[in-house]
DNA sequence: TATGAATGAGGTTTCATTCAT
DNA sequence: AATGAATGAAACCTCATTCAT
């Protein structure tokens, strides 16, 4: 009680334990869907009790939105540090940019957000225009300043940025769901470092100036 | 004794049922999700009592099943059609494909399809083994016979058309998703006439020999 | 439409219809209680649709009142057809009763209606109130009149006849109506011609007087 | 920091929960029998509400082999004391016996189980078979004991115990299922003591050896 | 007379949520 | 802060009953 290690080591945990939860939550939520995961389950993988979700969220919707939300951040995060990486050739940068984004989101727990966020937008169009506005548009917004750095230096044909931008992320996010599906039912992609490879040969194949 | 008309038309009803179930079934499913909808609503839909269910599906699995099995049929019905109306340089074969595509499954109600496989596959992986088997599979090969006869014909760059299948189809999966879910949200992407020509235009050329 | 045989079957079909129908459902209201049998299951059984039989019965429990009355009446009859055959001595009387009793009612199917009779009394209180003065009083009033034969007679030992009926017939009962449960599931009992035999030495020890 | 009595009538309470649910449910199942019976009354009569039966019993089934289960265990003890209360003469001894078995389950609701096994054996036929090794066979033991005690002590006549035995019990288990059906619709029985002493006179005669 | 499609009340079961401890 | 027993609304599913044919 008196002893200062201890009670760190409880501020922690208690400060930990939120994203403790939701880190059992995005995993069962990604694996079943909102409607299908039981609270009870989501407390069982955090190692607590069932009560003991509602000491940190008011409700079931308050735990997804929080799952998201935090799930968002890193995606934010990220989408910030690879902003400040900006130097370079647009290709070297468009490289970059994607193959930092799979290391950063395409592995690990958070890839799992976007199905979550296409399976369930209908039923939370809150949280769909949330991440709407905050991750896909600051996405769209790197990819844009990428783009038109590209036109600038003659790099690129000319085109309209805006137009392209879905399209060209579209296969980043086919992929991340492909991951968190079909691939867990035994139905296999091509390898990621070929798909990515391939993915970016062809699209800047398709960008680049008939010049060149 | 009995009008045959009368009878034709009670016995059409009940060969019909069915499809008028699944029907409103599909739409429920693409918009809620399996877990989140609720039999009495899809009875509500097509009109029917929810003990008239019972009478087709054996459980709601069975339902969904049948709702993606039906799904399906014009999805491999429209395969084998465009198989048919292959001749033609690549590009313009391709091109082709892709719009027909479009409006066959784009716009309707099978588009709900993909969005459901990816949301619940985990749930039902027989399902998604069947749908990536018998849909996901001829699609490839489908794509697969166009890129081969563009390297052939020198009209493409020579590479791997299985390692580019799912990289090139994802733009087009990836649209009919966000329809179902993103746009029902008021998200809007592209539209959609100026996403395909440039989704056109960017993989042709990112496909294109250099030669040319 | 002409053919008297034709039609003579017909009706003969129709007035057998509700015969046949309550045989089926005998059969399973024996089998799972009233409960548990479904109308459906009952109809199959008959071979006709399950509308059919509301054209015979009102309900699932005028049904089964009909089921009882109908296997009552064979009791009835039964009791009607010993009684004729009384002359004798009363030990004589009293085996000749017991194993006629076991031939009419313990094969067969209305053997089944004592279980579903003890089982469904206390839901169809009118029912049991009815077996109990048609079948049990009239079986006790059989029996009362052996007694009393063999105790005027001195073949007895002097008891009060009304004290011992509900005990001398009971093992006949509890024989049936095990034949109809624990016999089912494998739990066997003694064969029954020995059952019956030691029964009626047994019992016949118990009355007869000490003088013999 | 927490009251150890409190703590222990919470425990308590948990522990006695089963208890309290299988006895509301043994009176509802024998009265109604299983299918007619609604799991809603049975936790009225318990006086919890309906979700709080599934916290102690998977389902209906598993709460009526429960209650089967519950129920025999005072059978099984009964049967246990009484095999020690052995020495006397064989009549006293049966005698007892059955005056004993009366009076601990003739009485309370324990009479009530052969009642629901003889109803529902068909429906369950595990529970049955447990009932005939656990409850009958060992009740058929004890008897057969005491037979053979007389039977060598030349107080009974010589006769097969295993051929007797059913047909001994018979017209008191007839007696315990009627005081559950018919009893209940006003059809009454002989009163209790006399059965009983008629039953021990009528046997003990039909058992004893000529010589006496 | 006979059918069987359709109904909907009512049952079993689940699970988000509460609250005494 | 944490528990877990208890709740009850709501879901899935069944089946007695009806009725158009």
């Amino acid at each position: 009680m008196h002893c200062p290690v201890k009670e760190l080591r409880w501020r922690r945990r208690k400060d930990a334990r939120p994203s403790e939860l939701t880190a059992a939550a995005l995993d069962l939520f990604v694996e079943k869907g909102f409607a299908a995961t039981k609270l009870e389950e989501v407390a069982a993988r955090a190692g607590v009790s069932k009560g003991t979700l509602y000491l940190y969220f008011d409700s079931k919707e308050e735990l997804f939105k929080a799952v998201v939300r935090e799930g968002l951040l890193p995606l934010l995060a990220e989408g910030e540090a690879l902003v400040d990486s900006m130097p370079g050739s647009a290709s070297e940068l468009f490289r970059a940019i994607v193959l930092r984004w799979w290391e950063m989101v395409g592995e690990g727990p958070i890839g799992g957000i976007p199905k979550l966020i296409f399976s369930e937008a209908r039923n939370f169009p809150e949280i769909a225009r949330f991440y709407a506005d905050e991750v896909i548009e600051r996405g769209k917004r790197l990819f844009v300043a990428v783009f038109r750095r590209g036109i600038d230096s003659g790099e690129f044909r000319p085109f309209d940025p805006q137009a392209l931008v879905h399209l060209v992320i579209s296969p980043l996010i086919m992929r991340v769901i492909w991951k968190h599906s079909l691939d867990c039912c035994g139905v296999t992609n091509v390898p990621v470092d070929i798909y990515l490879k391939e993915y970016l040969e062809l699209t800047l194949r398709g960008l680049r100036s008939d010049a060149q």
